[in-house]
DNA sequence: ACACTTTATGAAACCAGTTTCATATTTTCT
DNA sequence: AGAAAATATGAAACTGGTTTCATAAAGTGT
């Protein structure tokens, strides 16, 4: 027997009315009287009918899909995010299609990739985490006219909303911690890639916040890497020159300061005893590696709720001339001991 | 200027010919000379034109999106399985819908929305990585005639695939080197939640391959606990009675053995010189803690990568009358500190 | 020159729903 | 009682594509 597939039809058949009055028993809409809708009720149920969400799609022109595009779906940071923005968007029956921007050749194939979804039509709603993107690529996508939440970037002139996290105050509390409560008054920085805003933001507070507590910044002090755990063992190589000018090292990220520290230990180095180490991030491992990491709190899963509730917000009300919106999190410095503490 | 919407009809209109030939031209199919094809190429590009994935969908029944469902989304583990699955279907432009069994108040909720998300036939294909999951709901899982593999389930009775980890031997080999290499006779077990499918089969594993060895099982060495990091700290106070019994903690999971090693370090006992402390899973983290962690490694981007492959090719072969398959993925013994090497 | 195949195209049916509109019946109001 | 409003329902149009089928023109073989 082959399984024939039900439709509305069938059930409107099967209860002697028309498909628009099981529509309407379904939805919830317009006039039916008691005693047709509990009929068709009871026939939906005995069938275990449900309408294909295709075609239901395709005649309100609506997906309950939001697009969540993410650099990755490794590593500590990401499924903070997606944690965030699924709390949210299951409750209100919405699914997410989730779009990583490490996995096909480059970023820029999957770039193409995602707006192609937003193209189509395939969401309701996009929420973009899309570090190196730029403003041409940004022009195409507000084109497509799809409600969009940018995160980490600020894209409001195309209307977009965005949620920001403040890194510049995070450095600055970092460094005040460095010098008023360590007394530290010579503090390398290690850089991430200068394409990321992330890391150009962490560093401006760093610079910043060295000039409130009247210290000069040493050009030599100062490094680039790239985010990663290796770029942080390598570029411990270079620093090692000045290691016995210095008093801290300032990571821009938590994984280039494990790479740091575990370098650090191999020469017989005490990171946080002979010379401290901090980063930034609170990755979900830094309190329990040795050191435990004096680091900067990213709220990434409140990120991703609020994005998430943003997106909602504009999905349902299409219209609302209400100016994009810009969100800044705050940041939290997390002190444990790669800084001498304790 | 209200920004009209195009559609295939539009763009016939405007080359003069049916909506039907410009279907043809958009998806190669059937004859069309070779003016009226570049006519109407000239003219979608000219417009900027991309049909709709709804209407697309509803009438070629076929959505490109497949259904990839995890426990949660946070922690070292998931982030691998997404990558591998995203390798592979972005690659054959297929888009991921994620939904996570922690997102809303209770799993069996998020169980209703996915299986919900399969009935309404939101996805052409659904990889399932749901541990807690019994025979009824994946009989109604079944009735949707989704394609669907399973991760670390075997329900092959109900014609779906399984990708599994071989946890068994995982253990079987971790036992191996603590009594061969280290001559460890008292070993402790820490189990994960008794619902867990790979908590018992490590245990299996244990018990196996201590009698291998000629070892007695001692009832008294075994705790049970629930796979989290704070569930390691308080097994580790039951634990303590029986410390100085023993020489080896095998912990059912990383987490766990990270909460023991905490533990034990604040009561000044020296994990992997006092007392061997090990794990399973490989997490990222577990290689940079004190003492690197001896763990076995779960291959979840391969799970994830073979996973998907899978689906792809039970949705291109729907009717292949092939036996549902059960690929068994091998654990690899990752020997660092924490075990007393090195 | 005639039959046969290949190429080219459009009209209409189809996918599985929703929504508008017309119409009929019932209820409420004065 | 008669008009107006509310309730109930179905036919048909609509969402935006794909696909089948019919038909016509062009190319090929004998």
């Amino acid at each position: 027997m082959v399984h024939l597939k039900l439709t509305i039809s069938k059930i409107a058949e099967l209860a002697g009315v028309s498909k628009a009055t099981v529509s309407r028993v379904i939805n919830g809409s317009g006039y039916v009287s008691k005693e047709t809708r509990e009929k068709i009720l009871e026939i939906i149920r005995k069938y275990d009918f449900v309408p294909d969400s295709k075609a239901v799609s395709l005649s309100k022109k609506k997906t309950f899909i939001i697009a969540l595009i993410l650099p990755a779906t490794s590593g500590p940071f990401y499924g903070e995010v997606i944690r965030g923005v699924e709390e949210v968007l299951s409750n209100e029956r919405y699914f997410i299609l989730l779009i990583a921007l490490d996995s096909g050749q480059n970023v820029s194939r999957s770039r193409e990739r995602y707006i192609s979804a937003l193209r189509e039509g395939r969401v309701d709603g996009a929420i973009i985490f899309d570090p190196t993107i730029g403003e041409k690529a940004v022009a195409r996508i507000s084109k497509t006219r799809v409600p969009i939440v940018f995160l980490l970037k600020d894209y409001r002139s195309f209307g977009m909303d965005c949620i920001m996290v403040d890194n510049f105050s995070g450095s600055v509390s970092m460094v005040k911690h460095l010098v008023e409560e360590h007394n530290y008054r010579n503090i390398a920085f290690i850089k991430g890639p200068s394409v990321s805003d992330d890391s150009e933001e962490r560093f401006r507070g760093f610079v910043s916040s060295l000039k409130m507590h009247g210290l000069n910044i040493r050009e030599d002090f100062v490094f680039s890497s790239d985010f990663t755990f290796e770029g942080g063992r390598r570029v411990f190589q270079r620093l090692k020159k000045v290691l016995n000018q210095i008093e801290a090292i300032f990571c821009g990220n938590d994984e280039m300061a494990l790479g740091v520290i575990e370098e650090m230990k191999k020469e017989g180095i005490r990171p946080g005893k002979d010379v401290a180490v901090v980063g930034f991030d609170d990755a979900f491992w830094a309190e329990h590696i040795d050191p435990p990491l004096t680091t900067v709190h990213q709220p990434m899963y409140e990120v991703g709720k609020i994005a998430a509730q943003r997106i909602l917000d504009r999905i349902e009300n299409p219209n609302s001339s209400e100016n994009p919106l810009k969100i800044v999190l705050q940041t939290k410095l997390i002190v444990r001991k790669s800084c001498g503490c304790g």
